[in-house]
This record gives C-alpha cells, sequence and structure tokens, in this order.
DNA sequence: ATATGTTGTGAGACCGGTCTCTTTATACAG
DNA sequence: CTGTATAAAGAGACCGGTCTCACAACATAT
C-alpha cells in the first residue's frame, strides 16, 4: 500500500520551469494566467504543469500580490439557525465574487471575538464581515479599520463607528409584532431574550449592549407606552441562556399577579425554550399564553399550534452583507452604508384574540 | 472623520527591528517567540511592537514554516443541523490543538467538492476533513493523498480508500430503529432518504453511492429479510430532496395497496419533510403512520407526538475528526484507523404498538 | 541603411516571516 | 594572561509566488 505519499517538497514554478525549459518567470506568466506569453511556450509549460502534478500555492500568491481572496466571518453561534443561513448567505454571495470565507465562532464571548479578528488579520483577509458580541467595547473593530481592512458589522450596527452595516430592520419588526399582539387585545406582553442580565432587572434600555436587542426592546416598549399600558420595563426579561434560565423566567413571569398574556421571543433558540418551558408548566399555547418569535426556524411550522413569526430574511441579510464587503474590497472609496433589511409577520396559530 | 485609515503598508518586524535598534533577526526572535534573547532587548522589541502596532503576517509565517495551523472542512450543506453540529464539534476540538479551520460547502455536488478541495489545498491548509458526496469518484481524495495532505473522511467512509474515517454506526442504528419497529408490531417498514434517486426504482443497495446511506439501508434491508418480510427493496425509497418531492413520495407509498404502517427518515431534513408530507395528507402520528428519524434534531421534540430518533451524537463525531486529523498531522506515522460512534434510540411518541 | 516599435523571454528584486550560520561579547578555567 | 566554552545578536538565505525591468528578435517606418 506504498501510495508515493510522503510528505514530499511540493511542485513549484521553478520545478515547472526546468521541466519545460523556460525561465520560472516565463513558466509563473502561463501558471499565474498573466503577461503575455507565445502559444508554443504556453502548451510546453502546460504539458509539465500536468506531468509534475502543479499546485499553485496560494499562500505565496496572496504574500506577494496582498489579496487572499478571502472573506473572514466572526460569527456568535455557528448552531444557531439565524447564523449558519446567515453565512449560506454570505458564502453563496462571496463565492459568486470570487471570494472564500473564514468563519470563526465566538461564541457570543467579546474575548473569543477579539481574538477571532486577531487571527483573520493576521491570515491577511481581505475583509471582515463581524457581528460584534458587544457595543460598548469595540477598540478591536476600531483596529480593524486602522488596519486597513474592510468590515461590514452584520445584525447589530454601532453608531459610534462610523462602518457600513447590515440589519434587521428590528425596531419596526418589534414595533409590528407588538401593535398586533396589542391588536388582538393583549394588555400584558413580555418580552423575553438570552441577553446576558446584568443583575437582575433591567433599568435602562439604553445600556442594552446588544443593537438588535436593544433596537427591539425600544421598539416594544415604545408601542406599550403609546398604548397606556403601565411600566413596560418591567416586561422585559433577559437572561434566557439556557433551558433551566428559561425555565426560571417563565415561571416567574406567570406566577406574578399580572401574569403576561403574550410573549415576544427575541430569537428562535429563546423561543424553542419558551416553548418548551409552558409545555413543562403545563399551559397551552394560545388559550394560556401567547407567542411570538424572531426567524422563522424550522421548529416553528411544525408545532401545536404552528408558531406566529417575525421572518427576518436572514439570508438576503447575508447575501447582502457579502456584497457590500466585496464592493468596499474592490473599490475603496465608498460612502458607509447601513442597509436595513424589512421584516414581515408570518401569522400563523399561537396568538390568540383576547375581550372583543 | 478622516481616520488615520487608509491603505497603508503594514508594519514588520523589519519595522519594529529598525524602531528597536536591533537586527531583523532579533526583532524576529522576540516576535515569533523562539530562539534565544535578553530580557532587555526583549522589552525594548515588545515596546516597540506595541508602539507600531505590530500584527504578524501569517501567511508569511506559513510560508516559512510550511505549516498554516488550518483545518480544512468540506461539508455538505452549513445550513442542515447535522453539519452545522458537526462543524461545531470539529471546530471546539480543534481550537483546543491550537488550529483553525476553514469551512467550505459543497451541497452534495461533486464538482464543488473538488473545487473546495483544490481551494483548501492551494492555501496550504494543514489537514483535511471532507464528507465526501460520492463513495464513487474519489480521484480528487487520492490527489488529497498524493499532495502530502492529512485527511480524515467525515460521515461515509470509502473502502477503496485507505483513509481514517469517523462515522456514525449507521447499520446497527437502523437495526435497532428497524427491530423496535417490528417489536410494536409494524410489518409494512418503509426507508425515505434525500439521496438522489437514480431512475426511480432501487435494485440495487450496493450501488447507493453514500456510504451512511447504504449503511443504513443495509442494516433496514437485512432485518425485514430476517423478519421474513417480502419485498424490502420496494420499500426503500430515494428522492427525498425537497418538500414537494417529498409529498410525491409519500403520497406514493401511502396510496400503495399494502401501504407501510412506519417510516424510517434518513435524516432530520427529510423528517421534517415527511413530518409535513404526512400533516397535509391529514394522517395523524402514530395512529395512522409511525415514524422514527436520525439526528435529534430541535423540532423533533417539540412536535404533537414528540419524534422518536436515532441520536447520531454528531457532536461528538466532528470532535473524534478533529483530533483524529490533529494526531495524523502532528505525528504522522499513524496506522489508519475507522472509527464508529455509537448511536442509541430515543423513544418518544411517533411509534405506534401494533396488533398484540 | 538606420531608427523606432512591438512582442516574447529571462534575470532578479520583492512580499514578511523563519532559521541557519557566523560573529561578537562575556564567563570561567588553566 | 591566554584559551575555550557559552550566550546573545547580526547577516543573509530561503519559502513560492508576482512583477518590474532589461534585453533579444523581428517587423515596420524613415
Amino acid at each position: 500500500m506504498e501510495d508515493s505519499a510522503h510528505s514530499k517538497r511540493s511542485v513549484t514554478v521553478a520545478d515547472v520551469a526546468k521541466a519545460a525549459k523556460v525561465s520560472k518567470a516565463t513558466a509563473a506568466r502561463v501558471l499565474g494566467g498573466y503577461g503575455v506569453v507565445s502559444a508554443k511556450i504556453t502548451d510546453q509549460v502546460m504539458a509539465s504543469a500536468a506531468a509534475l502534478e502543479y499546485r499553485p500555492n496560494e499562500l505565496a500568491r496572496s504574500m506577494s500580490t496582498g489579496r487572499s481572496g478571502i472573506i473572514g466571518v466572526v460569527v456568535g453561534d455557528i448552531e444557531n439557525a439565524f447564523f449558519s443561513l446567515a453565512v449560506r448567505g454570505i458564502s453563496d454571495a462571496a463565492r459568486l465574487a470570487g471570494f472564500n470565507v473564514i468563519i470563526a465562532n465566538s461564541g457570543e464571548q467579546l474575548d473569543a471575538e477579539k481574538s477571532a479578528v486577531d487571527l483573520l488579520i493576521g491570515k491577511r483577509v481581505d475583509g471582515l464581515i463581524v457581528t460584534p458580541a458587544r457595543c460598548d467595547n469595540i477598540d478591536h473593530l476600531r483596529d480593524i479599520r486602522r488596519a486597513g481592512v474592510p468590515l461590514v458589522l452584520f445584525d447589530r450596527a454601532i453608531p459610534e463607528l462610523d462602518v457600513d452595516a447590515v440589519t434587521g430592520d428590528d425596531q419596526d419588526a418589534a414595533v409590528t409584532a407588538t401593535r398586533y399582539l396589542i391588536g388582538q387585545g393583549h394588555r400584558r406582553l413580555a418580552y423575553v431574550s438570552a441577553m446576558d442580565a446584568e443583575g437582575g432587572g433591567l433599568t435602562d434600555v439604553g445600556r442594552i449592549s446588544n443593537s438588535a436587542v436593544r433596537e427591539r426592546v425600544e421598539g416594544f416598549v415604545s408601542v406599550l407606552t403609546e398604548a397606556g399600558l403601565p411600566n413596560p420595563l418591567h416586561y422585559v426579561r433577559l437572561g434566557a441562556t439556557d433551558q433551566q434560565q428559561t425555565d426560571g423566567v417563565i415561571k416567574r413571569l406567570v406566577s406574578e399577579g399580572s401574569s403576561p398574556t403574550a410573549l415576544l421571543a427575541s430569537d428562535s433558540l429563546v423561543g424553542l425554550r419558551i416553548f418548551k418551558s409552558l409545555q413543562s408548566l403545563g399551559l397551552s399555547i394560545p388559550s394560556d399564553v401567547s407567542m411570538i418569535c424572531f426567524l422563522d426556524a424550522d421548529w416553528t411550522s411544525v408545532t401545536v399550534p404552528p408558531i406566529t413569526i417575525i421572518d427576518q430574511r436572514v439570508y438576503e441579510m447575508g447575501k447582502l452583507a457579502s456584497e457590500r464587503l466585496v464592493a468596499r474590497i474592490e473599490r475603496t472609496p465608498l460612502a458607509v452604508e447601513r442597509l436595513r433589511v424589512s421584516t414581515r409577520l408570518v401569522v400563523r396559530g399561537s396568538v390568540a384574540t383576547i375581550g372583543r
């Protein structure tokens, strides 16, 4: 079974050149597809290259050209359907433009995000798409720009940072969903998110460090306020980070005196956990509690009842981010733009009509 | 807003060396963390590096060391929960060993897989994890070994190829599930997969080009045969590639004279489609049709009834593949091994007991 | 016939690191 | 006080491409 494997030195242009009896420069022209070479010599070189099984070393190529053809993507969690769909959109658009994609996971941890960014810049990616875990610690993002690497923020914008961003229309989505719930007669609504809770209750919306969540909460709160409903902030609950935490959050909510009749889940993972919590508490949807969930995750369409969701069109968001980044890589003097992908409410069966 | 951005040339060891008034070699020793340098000089260099915001160029580093610190992963479809979970396992283990991961999507297309492999080898990855779309066209996989790049196959093994592989224990899983169904009194069972159907009916199990699917079908068929049930191959249905195709497959199955009382779904995507098909046909689970689904996807636990599944422990599979690859990268003379991750049946509520 | 232009090829610098080899400085033994 | 071992720093080749520049051969213009 002695394959001719071993870790033999790989074939270089110089090897091909020698075999084809031409100079390294000429072989490089043929193999790199640049400059001018006669047809005869081209054939000669190609033949030798094929015979030797030449494979260009992209590393070396990148080093001299200064372009790697790679886009770096830093996401919160690939396992989350939101991100895997986004990554798909990003990759598809990137490939179409001739770029490849390196994905790094931050786990929504700031330090992991920082080191991922460092690493990707070290690899000399041509550009970066980052989902910033927090909006209040952005030195490393400033560094990216300082290093001259094009950057597009994804899902979350940072006003202080003058940089392209592609986000959902989060505030509008929350407003639409909340108005819908109120329109269905609900008066006590709660918003539940997986954001880390900084010591229990939320006192100041402005302190939410994730802009997407903040905007949604702002939208939620504004509608409640506009409808004259009391104490909206009280009904914003963070910290639904895993099933156990979520169980706690939901149990606390429903055991309160004026327990909410409808829940708004900040993402599909939280939504799933809430669904399970309600199930284990023996509460049925929508007769006991109504719910709306962000993201059209696959599970939302097969539950009983199917879940009313906010379709974020994540694939489009990813595609857009990629296209924007490529544009900035290829013709750099470009005005900073903040793109918002509009969302829509998909009414299914998880919201009850109350009162009438 | 004039950031000091521009696309300025990046800071190199030579720049740092000049600033610290030492030789390039010395600065490189400090910055690269190798060789011996006095404490005083080290401080000097570090200070200059910090002042100039030096970032090592990993490309250059890889070129001289011959190691990139990157593992390439070619998967069928990142959007598929199976792969996103696997990628998570792979990344986690890789990071632990000091490697990073580039992910490429093949979309289960052979030519996309080939070009992804080419690209990754070109980038001089230290090793590759590939989920081969087909087991009958493997020249490009041979090329990988020829190029001296360590390779681990994932999810699907290729007997002809003498190379490490990490797979689930597919045959055993199928046997277990099928026996369970028979034990529950089912006599007419069908296996449904998303594999491309090559012209309708399946005539020869050996011709299935995906080893994981083939093994499952083999397990399925062997149990039916052993139980003395007639014409097992008739009940293997391929081509459930999207919702519409699946609707067709299911409709055909249930409208047959001896329609199956239980379905085995080859993966969670197919399972979801089958679930929806049955729903739209007005058939209820498990009273009209029972089903078992491969992979513990999130949707399977929130349906009514919850779906009985085969837990493939995909995260472990990914982790194992990564660890195996790293081992092979770091100490190359290693016997070829084929690792199987055992599965287990998780009984929920989607299988009815018949007869008695 | 010489000047000018065009086309194809070769020589070698360069990208930014690593790493070997050589040189210089310092310590300790004889 | 000289000799040798040892530690620290410098010089420069090298990885495998790209790309500028020089040059040769031949065609066309004057």
